[in-house]
This record gives structure tokens, C-alpha cells and sequence, in this order.
DNA sequence: GACTGTTATTCTAAGTCGTGAAAGAAGGAG
DNA sequence: CTCCTTCTTTCACGACTTAGAATAACAGTC
């Protein structure tokens, strides 16, 4: 909640406000709280007092000051909270635990059938991982905040007035029917909270990778699939129902290749990875394979000359170039990030290239606005993002109960 | 200010909510403050009387409650402050007076040459007009807040932490070099700011018109320019530098007819004015003049069955309706509003055909979200929405010093 | 080892705020 | 005139932030 009118409301926006910085820094002093913040030292005391006695943070040592008292240093305390984070895919299900310095505690990964899985296989396999790792970690069962979920679709939260919350999941691209969150798992006595999986990949660069600190970027997510993550404000962009920045979708041309979604002319007809190597192939190209591999062949064959690899490169950058730039006249932003598997080779082989085209396709003023940067995190941080659901339910929500 | 830590703040934001609903409904109860502001009655009880002092609201007589006190209403203090508003175009300068019930009081216009006008040129005008305005209403002075500009081209909030404000216009359309917004026009003792015409727009569309009181939606403005402004989380989008929403030179396809920006394929290229003139013109069509009554011609031929005109119209629908739908998979608005003359145009002839299209461009999923709606407002209401800029520094500033 | 200078942090007192409960105000019905 | 009903305001309370005073914690220095 960001209203809230009470002066205890007041103090729950001041904790979260140094809860956070404290997270993302790892590592702070008192006066960085009071300044970050925009906090008297006097309520940074009050409210660090606060997280002490919540567990949240601890104290680490002291540096020298310049002869005076030293500075005591605050951090975060790993074992005040864990969270559960799982990567749902059409491939498989991995879950992780984090604590809440974002070290990863463990892992659980359950693989799917080779061909696509069904909605309650997929459940089954989820229900399964969280419950393997919780029963490994029995001792941190009491500190455990949440799961959050990063899904392959459309997650909507329709949570009308109406009670209970309604989460459901659309995950068209993999010929499901809607899902309600709840059918697809059942935790006892867990929070749990779902986010789209490029979404929650993209919270991941916001709190710890290239987005960090940045109050407007956008990040792209380019795989088999392509997903955005538009970061307004300091916020994720989520639209009515959180379906904001279905970007895969965007049609590049009137007419032009027929995309999976059953559309013409999407942005991942011409960028998705199929969409790339299946180019290639037409051309008489012979991927090897169809992932990382492939590409990366693609891109050999393109830098030992072979014209058809080269033009499928050149086409590839054309478009996702243009549809960067077209999104960078919208939206304005300071960085503009890309990721994904297609989207780490992309920056690699052809980075100065898709620079150069974006900042051409853009007008002249958004254009030379943005800096280009690769995603710091790879696929394997929609479990990561998705455990930042809970994190910022940690956050935001009010201070816990202290057994005093 | 979002941010502010102090119990006063508290108050501050308090205090813009209850002004804003005021404002916004003209007319209101206590108990609606309380229920629409998330306050208790005793708060807006408080809010109210301070608002009373500053002359803001005022009190309305009564309406009878079942058997009991009668219900208070209040309602806006039309004379409590007034607000300039400025349209400044191409074709010349329109600037005008509104009071806090947002009823226009006065207008002035200046028309530039009929060539176009040189930055120096303008800024003359608009002086002029707001002087004669101010010297017309000597005794509005002392309340006047502040004059909004509505801009024609991307305007930049650069104030960087080096004190005085640095407000850049750049408007490459108009061949002008960059302009200070102070080099255009020198106010005494006069709060100046400035946005994008179109964004002006849409924020009357916001307060006042098929906007208001929606989270999520798009406005788009169609004219010879193509204009957009984003609400999101209720706010307008502006990136980093406050030129978001710069969606008329989107590139519609690779290649495609050259526009006046430089580049080839913008959508301005397709639906502005010109171009969807000129393709009429290029099929043999003989559009009498070039603005709405051409428009209203092709129209009519197009009705009358002249295959010529209804490839033209249908052409533009549907190159339209692609951005749209991309648009509405990118930020899953609730509504879709059309407005400028060319928009207007569309939505009375070819409405049905227009949101047939953009739902079926978009996702199945956003695309059933949104209602497709016409701005309430016509072009002349640039001005409008450029006062309420002033408007919503009234709102969020702090309490104003009130004569005890 | 006491003392001083210096810087970081905490404590204290003052001033604000919003809220629930209780009191007050303003009409209608009997 | 009294009671009843329904809004509105007042009051007492607890909670908050903050400026400034006080304290803590160190390094030199005499």
C-alpha cells in the first residue's frame, strides 16, 4: 500500500525505505541510511532499532572514523528471513531457497516429460520440489516468508473486492488452459505470490543486476520466447491486470511471418529463437540442434562470411532494433537492458550494431538517452525474481510481531 | 513530493487527496472524502476546515439525510485560485484564464504568421497575450498560481541538483532549434511550467474527461502529429527526461513511406493528416483543402462506395489499429481513448471496424480488457490541460499561508 | 594516565498527526 | 416538547519525526 494515513503508516513506509537499502546494499552505515533515505539520524536509530529487534538486520563490526567514534555498521542478517523462488517452465520446475542476503541455500529441480507437460504435471512437480525443500530445512520453516512464482504467461490478479485473492495464470503459448494459481499448488501456511517469469526476472536487474537503482528501463528478455519487463518510476509497469509488457506480440509488419500465437508478423516471429534459426535454415543453413548451440554456430558461420548466416544476423538486428527504438520513444527510458539466452549472443556478436540501430530507429532526444547494457543475470533468476515477491512483501508490509 | 517522512507531510498528502476529489467532483460530502480519501471522518474534518481557511472549498448549503442532521456539502471555491493555461502551436498562440471550478474566463489569441513562426516570434505572442490577460484581471493577481504551456514537440525537465529549473523544448517538427522555456517567455512573479501538448491533453482527459478516475489507459491524439500520452498507476508516464509517450514516429514497418522526422515507415507517416491525404490524393482522390473538411470528404466518398477512398480509410484503420493493439499489449490499459480531429473523424465513421481491429492486433488477453472511447475534449483544450499543471502544484504543494 | 578534540549515535522534549469514542448539532416524527 | 436519527466536531490518546542536547567511543597529546 502506498496510501495509507496514519502516522503508523508513516513509520512502516520509513522501515521499508531502509529495509530495502539495506538489502540491496548488503552492507550500510547508519548515516548512508539517513541520506539514501531522506531520514533524520534520529529516526534511522529508531527504525534500525526496530529491524534489530525483528531479526531483519545485525550490527558488523565498525570502521575507523576520521578520529572520532567509528562507524557502526549495519547489514543484513542472512538468517532473519528466507524465501522460497520457483522458475515454472514448460520444461520443467525449479525451486530455490534463498536467505535474505540472496544466497542461495539450495535447489530442487524436478524435469518435465520431454514433450510438453500439463498444467496439474507441472503442479505436481512444483508441489513436490517445495515441499523437498522445506522438509530439508525444517529449522527455517518458522522464517520462511513466502514462494513467489515466475510463470510462463499471462499472471493475472483479479482479486476483485470480493475476499479471496484470485491469481490466475494464462499460458496461451503452451496451450493451457487458465490456471488458478491455487489448482496449481497448495501450500500450507505460505504466502505464495505469482508474477510472470520475464517480470520477475526483470525485478531481479531492478533490486540486484543492470537495472538497479534506475528509475526507468526497460528489459528485455529474448529466448525462445520474448518477454519485457517496463520499469516506470522506480516501478514495473503492470497495467490493469498485470498483463502489461507482452511485448512478443508486438506486430513488426503488417502481414509478414505467422507466429505461434497465431497472429502475422510478431516480434518473435522474426526474433525468437526458432524464428532465428528457422531464417537460417530457409537460407540453407544446417543448425546444429535448436538452443545455445545453434546459435552460436549461427553466429560462427556469419563471422567466417557465409552470406546467408549474415543476413539472417543483419535481419534479426534490424527488427529487434527497431522495436527497441520504438520502445525507447515510448517510454523514455535510462537504460535499456537485454537478456536471455538469444539476447546474451545477440550482445556479444552484434552489440555496436544494435546500438547504433536502436539509437537510430529512436528519435533524436530518447535516442541518446539510454545506455545499452547486458542483463546481469541469465535465465536461471526467474527464481531469484520470483523469490523478490515475498521479499516485498517483507518490505512493505508492516513491521512483525518481536517476541519481546 | 511522493516521499516526505514527516507527520506533516502526512498532512500535506492528506490534503491533496481531499483538494483533488474536490476538485475533480466539484461538488462533494464529507462522508465521500472520507470514503474516497481512505480517511476517518475526523481527518476530513480537519483537512476540510483548513482548505475553508485557505478559500479553496466552500461551503454549499445542505441536502436532507434520512431523519437525521442534514448532510453539508461542499464544493469548490471557484475564485479561490486561478490558473493560465497556454496552447502554443505552429499556427499561433491561444491563452487562457481558468478559475478552481476550471469554468474559462477569458481567452486570448495570437495568431502567428501564417508561415511558420520563429521561436522568438512565438514567445512574443504568448507574452503578449499573457500580459493582456493579466492586465485584464487585476484583481484575480494575488491568486493567480501559476501559467502551464502546452508545447508542440518534446519538452525536457533537466533540472539537474544545480539549482534553477532547465526546461528545454525541443521541437524538431517546427524546424526550431532547442528553446529554454525562459527564453520564451519571462514571467514576474509567475510560476511557469511546461509539457507536451499532447501530454497536456491527456492530463484534461485525466481530470476531466473519458480519463478520469482510470489507473490504466492510453490517449492517443491524431492529427497531422500523432500525439500519446500513458497513464499508468494513475499517472502519466514520463521517463527519465519526461519525453515518453513519443509515439508518432513508431516504425510501422521496415522500409514504408518516408516521414517529415527523416526516418521511413513512422506511423505519423501512415494516420497523420497529410498521409492519409496524400494516399487519397496518390489513388486519384480530390480532397478539397487539408484538414477536417477534407477528412470528412474522403469520408463521404468512401461511404459513397468510391473504392479509392474506402482502400485509404481501411488501409489507415488498419495500420492504426496495429499500433493501438501493440500499445495495449505493451501496458494493458483499461481504456483506449481517440481524440484529436483525425481521431474524431475515424471513431464516427469507421468506429466499429477500428475496435474489431485493435482487438483482435492485441493479445486475447488484454485485448478484452479495454474499453475503446472518444476524448471528451477537442483540440482546443491544450490550454485546459496546461493550466491544470499549475493546478496539480497547488495540490501537492504544502497547506498555503492563510491571513488568520 | 588524564585530558582534549572529534565524530557517531542516542536520548529528550516538543510539536504534529490521525483516530476512536464521546459529545454536539440539526433536523423530523410523535 | 421530547425522542430519534444522522451527520459532524471535539477530545484524549498514542504514535511519529525531529532538532538539539547529551553521551559514547575512539585517537592523539601532554
Amino acid at each position: 500500500m502506498a496510501d495509507g494515513a496514519t502516522t503508523r503508516d508513516l513509520r512502516t513506509r520509513n522501515r521499508a525505505r531502509v529495509l530495502r537499502r539495506v538489502v540491496v546494499a548488503g552492507e550500510t552505515t547508519r548515516a548512508d541510511l539517513a541520506a539514501q533515505c531522506h531520514l533524520s539520524a534520529a529516526t534511522v536509530t529508531n527504525v534500525v532499532g526496530d529491524l534489530l529487534r525483528e531479526g531483519l538486520i545485525e550490527e558488523r563490526g565498525s570502521l575507523p572514523s576520521d578520529g572520532g567514534r567509528p562507524i557502526g555498521q549495519i547489514g543484513v542478517h542472512p538468517s532473519g528471513a528466507y524465501f522460497l523462488g520457483a522458475d515454472v517452465g514448460e520444461h520443467g520446475v525449479a525451486v530455490e531457497l534463498f536467505d535474505l542476503s540472496f544466497e542461495r541455500l539450495d535447489r530442487e529441480f524436478r524435469e518435465g516429460r520431454t514433450r510438453e507437460s500439463t498444467p496439474s504435471e507441472i503442479g505436481e512437480a512444483l508441489q513436490d520440489a517445495v515441499s523437498a525443500i522445506r522438509a530439508r530445512h525444517p529449522e527455517r520453516e518458522s522464517r520462511l516468508v513466502g514462494l513467489g512464482l515466475g510463470l510462463p504467461g499471462i499472471v493475472e490478479d483479479i482479486s476483485g473486492s470480493h475476499g479471496g485473492r484470485e491469481v490466475v495464470l494464462y499460458a496461451q503459448s503452451l496451450g493451457w488452459p487458465p490456471v488458478h494459481i491455487d489448482e496449481l499448488l497448495r501450500a500450507d501456511a505460505l504466502e505464495v505470490l505469482a508474477d510472470n517469469g520475464a517480470k520477475t526476472l526483470a525485478t531481479a536487474e531492478m533490486w540486484f543486476g543492470a537495472a538497479r537503482g534506475v528509475d526507468h528501463a526497460i528489459v528485455a528478455l529474448l529466448g525462445r520466447g520474448i518477454g519485457l519487463g517496463v520499469v516506470s518510476n522506480g516501478e514495473l509497469m503492470r497495467g490493469l491486470a498485470s498483463s502489461a509488457g507482452e511485448w512478443g506480440h508486438t506486430k513488426v509488419s503488417v502481414g509478414g511471418p505467422r507466429c505461434r500465437c497465431g497472429a502475422q508478423g510478431c516480434l518473435e516471429a522474426y526474433v525468437g529463437a526458432d524464428a532465428i534459426l528457422g531464417r537460417w535454415r530457409d537460407g540453407g543453413g544446417e543448425p546444429p540442434g535448436s538452443g545455445w548451440r545453434a546459435l552460436t554456430a549461427l553466429v560462427a558461420a556469419a563471422d567466417a562470411g557465409a552470406s546467408a548466416a549474415v543476413r539472417v544476423l543483419d535481419e534479426t538486428v534490424e527488427v529487434l532494433a527497431l522495436a527497441l527504438g520504438n520502445l525507447v520513444n515510448l517510454t523514455n527510458p535510462e537504460r535499456v537492458i537485454v537478456g536471455g539466452w538469444v539476447g546474451l549472443c545477440l550482445m556479444q556478436s552484434r552489440r555496436a550494431q544494435l546500438e547504433a540501430q536502436v539509437r537510430a530507429a529512436a528519435l533524436e532526444r530518447p535516442g541518446g538517452q539510454f545506455a545499452l547494457e547486458l542483463c546481469r543475470f541469465e535465465g536461471d533468476s526467474v527464481a531469484l525474481g520470483a523469490a523478490l515477491l515475498p521479499l516485498q512483501r517483507l518490505i512493505d508490509g508492516p513491521m512483525a510481531k518481536v517476541t519481546a
